[in-house]
DNA sequence: ATATAATTGTGAAATATATCACGACTTCTT
DNA sequence: AAGAAGTCGTGATATATTTCACAATTATAT
């Protein structure tokens, strides 16, 4: 509840250092530049170097950054020490490949329970990941505060509703509905058709000459 | 290529506006107001307003806009007349999960096939679509130029280098690694650990008072 | 020891996006 | 028919983000 100075462009940029950094930590490297880091991550160096300097002097100028030091801030900064559980909502196609990612490997996030309403899932498990029916919400989700959504857009008004009784503070949605919640609950939407489409609709309309835009 | 002035903020929620105007169509309704459309989709009404603006007078005063006519217009400018042709690369669950989905309903885009190394999966179709073996991109691929790239990162940039000499524009790459591709070609990049990890990062140090803040 | 090259951190400028607030016009109500 | 209510389109303003460009500092080469 500290850094809230820290732009929102930024904040979303850093699981992305992050994951870099630790790349080329297992790689043995001692020191990286902005450079040289805006060139595995495609974001401009200028950009990189604002977005540390929020933290403080993280660099050294004429040397760079010691990718170790680095890594160890961003741990902290990131709440690395502190895994943080997560409840998924839906074990289709989508749920389950968020099931067999090793999101406690790099992001220290866990994935507890997974819940959903077919009768031949519930009792399994993926990835060691437990799926209990969706019925049981109320009985198993005691403590979790985010979860993801991946279930069919007609379900996610009655879902995010037990969500939110259930004292939920973010969502992952990833259905194409715009769920409503209160003002306390922080959503954000991946809408898998509209980024395609989305794409299309640039290809059609902003031809590329220079670098390529990333999203 | 004409609409080079619209803001790529506006372009990306184009789709989003698409899709509730043909829910609210199918449902009967004839007019809508941008106070309604935004409660509907969560975008700022001035921002409505705005991003319609910018493709001239679209509404009326005291009325709010009529959506068949809106409708049709945006049809026309997302370019929902003409099919868009995609390749999917790598049917595991997050590649099955977009081959189950029904682009061509909403937005007029076909998966017209995937590709996969495993030969359980070559020669098999899922929801019609042919899956064909990574090997035969070449062979198959003619004419398509926009690519769904759903495959383990170790693969990324062997693949991204094959569909690059193949002619393609467009990829959208959920793999977390950041593919590096010539200028004329447009990647987004949608990293599921990363809107994960960002939205728990969000949540311990942007405490929410005010209304939810979409992504 | 000195000169050269590399690189940061940041003020300032540029660009992009969102929001306010209101005149103008339309529709609705009585 | 007149007044009230609703709504757009947009100038102006506010906010957010990116990028430029350079002084200051450090490392490296000779």
């Amino acid at each position: 509840m500290d850094q809230n100075k820290i732009p929102q462009a930024t904040a979303k940029r850093l699981p992305l250092y992050y994951r870099f950094l630790n790349n080329l930590n297992h790689q043995g490297k001692r020191r990286v530049s902005s450079k040289e880091l805006s060139e595995a991550v495609k974001v401009d160096s200028a950009t990189i170097r604002r977005d540390f300097s929020y933290f403080g002097a993280l660099g050294k100028k004429g040397y760079g950054y010691n990718v170790e030091y680095l890594l160890g801030f961003f741990r902290k900064t990131l709440d690395q020490d502190e895994v943080t559980d997560v409840a998924l909502i839906g074990v289709g196609n989508l749920g389950t490949a968020f099931l067999n990612y090793n999101f406690l490997k790099n992001n220290n996030i866990r994935i507890q329970m997974g819940f959903d309403a077919d009768p031949a899932k519930v009792g399994t498990a993926i990835s060691d990941v437990p799926i209990y029916h969706i019925d049981q919400l109320e009985e198993k989700m005691k403590g979790i505060e985010v979860a993801i959504l991946t279930i069919p857009a007609e379900e996610a008004d009655t879902v995010t509703e037990k969500l939110v009784s259930l004292g939920i503070t973010g969502i992952l949605n990833f259905t194409p509905a715009r769920i409503t919640v209160p003002d306390h609950i922080r959503v954000h939407h991946i809408d898998l058709a509209v980024e395609l489409q989305a794409l299309v609709y640039f290809l059609k309309h902003y031809p590329l000459k220079k670098g390529p835009v990333e999203e």
